[in-house]
DNA sequence: TGCGCTGATATGTCTAAGCATATATGGCAG
DNA sequence: CTGCCATATATGCTTAGACATATCAGCGCA
């Protein structure tokens, strides 16, 4: 039942017609088998054919067919028990994941020209309410507050908050961030951080409002990042965008991306 | 060293303290490498050792350190390249995924009880304007629009706007939705389909907020999701949240998360 | 000096085989 | 009929060996 794709007897370069790139025969049968799950072909809870039937049919060993299916079951298509065998998942819920691209790199990419300009910078020493921010205690040590506009065009496109600890962000306290964007400087000082995300719909305030020139009250997109490495925060961000112009895109299917994938350039 | 484990001497316990969980010995190698990535102490661009020295230093297999490798790879955390070796990925960017719950599970799991009731149900005919929310031309054929509410604890959560396709959505046609959430009966209808998101922040409309109860003009997150098999539209929704009271949050290191798992049920 | 070829190298892929482990199932005892 | 245990089964993991492929580095030739 199904694919007539079977084995080539011996090596056979069974090329196939959609051949692509990565054309593997492990990710041969992803491919294939992922195309029968999103087709409808497999729905969810249909059972497969047990490994060795399957690496059988494909004209591959065990441990090749074990891969594919290793991987599909990793990106959520497949769920496998042992005895029971292995079936078609259920797509839990609608979730799905949605990447937020960085700014300048999100500007240039909208063919506008990006500029970043410091609004303000100050060394002091932290507040209790701080914590809010960075999403964690903070002693009565020294932070470093700074305030900056991302520019599209020469227009206002993000307003962005920020404080950064110096002790775990070393060199931070030498930067006068000027021009250079404080997240695009913590990306090299700060290499494999952690973070966690939130992002809400706000209204404008006053000052929000007048710095990004637009009416109190429009909406806007709030997105506040904490990073941390190991048990230190290292910095606290909040973006502020103009509700009306941007906006968030993923292209997804439920349950997992396509996959980051390693592939260098 | 090594072969100290090898198949027949023995079950070889070699438990190690972390052992947790998935204590295979790949795992517990990925999960050592990453340890050392994310704690900093193998910087971006870091150069590791070529396989068959680590997997000479793990005691195992090079299939094995090949196995742990590769799915760093995938996972965004190495870069990996012939003849030049394996070195630490550069974190690209702020980027981050982001998961949007299913509007049932958030609102039970953040405690309250959870109800759908429907405003407005109507079997009509494609209009063009229908094309911008479920992003296809829309020809003469027949569409089901809906229009509903979620609420937590009998207030508002969420304004849903649907258009569904009964042509690919089969059965559609025939349910009432009165307090089934269409998006919760779709799940089962038209299974592994794909979608396309996008988050934006809006002002409430008058008829948004007098259904919401809200004020007119507070801000609120607006996700369009449309969903497709194969070239075909199934769905497309608007979900319209209060921005005060919900907010999207995403836990996760840059680049890749921590991989969606295959989890069973 | 500059260009192209060649060999060395590290990863990528695949195979066949065996042991490990969880679990569904059926048989047996109470 | 019920509860427990042995066994069969399907996946999971690991290994040693072999071949494929991309690419860097150095050498030779023009």
């Amino acid at each position: 039942m199904n694919t007539g794709t079977p084995k080539g007897s011996g090596p056979a370069p069974h090329r196939t017609t959609t051949a692509s790139k990565g054309a593997t025969r492990h990710n041969h049968i992803i491919e294939e088998i992922r195309l029968l799950i999103v087709g409808g072909r497999w729905p969810p809870g249909f059972q497969l054919p047990i490994e060795t039937e399957l690496a059988d049919q494909y004209g591959v060993s065990r441990m090749t067919m074990n891969k594919a299916l290793g991987q599909l079951a990793r990106d959520g298509y497949l769920v496998r028990r042992k005895k029971s065998g292995t079936q078609v998942a259920q797509p839990r819920a609608e979730s799905v994941v949605m990447a937020i691209a960085d700014i300048r790199d999100e500007v240039l990419g909208s063919g506008r020209a990006y500029r970043f300009t410091l609004i303000e910078r100050r060394l002091r020493p932290g507040r209790p309410d701080d914590a809010q921010l960075v999403g964690a205690a903070i002693g009565g040590t020294e932070v470093l507050w700074l305030e900056g506009l991302h520019l599209a065009d020469d227009r206002p496109f993000c307003l962005e908050t920020r404080l950064i600890n110096p002790a775990t962000a070393d060199g931070a306290a030498g930067q006068d961030f000027s021009t250079l964007a404080p997240g695009a400087w913590l990306l090299h000082a700060v290499p494999w951080s952690v973070a966690s995300h939130r992002v809400r719909a706000v209204n404008a305030g006053a000052s929000d409002a007048k710095l990004l020139e637009l009416a109190v009250g429009e909406a806007c997109l709030e997105i506040v990042r904490r990073t941390t490495v190991a048990t230190e925060w290292v910095t606290g961000v909040r973006l502020l965008y103009p509700g009306s112009d941007h906006q968030l895109v993923a292209n997804f299917s439920p349950e997992a991306g396509p996959g980051p994938a390693s592939s260098a350039p």
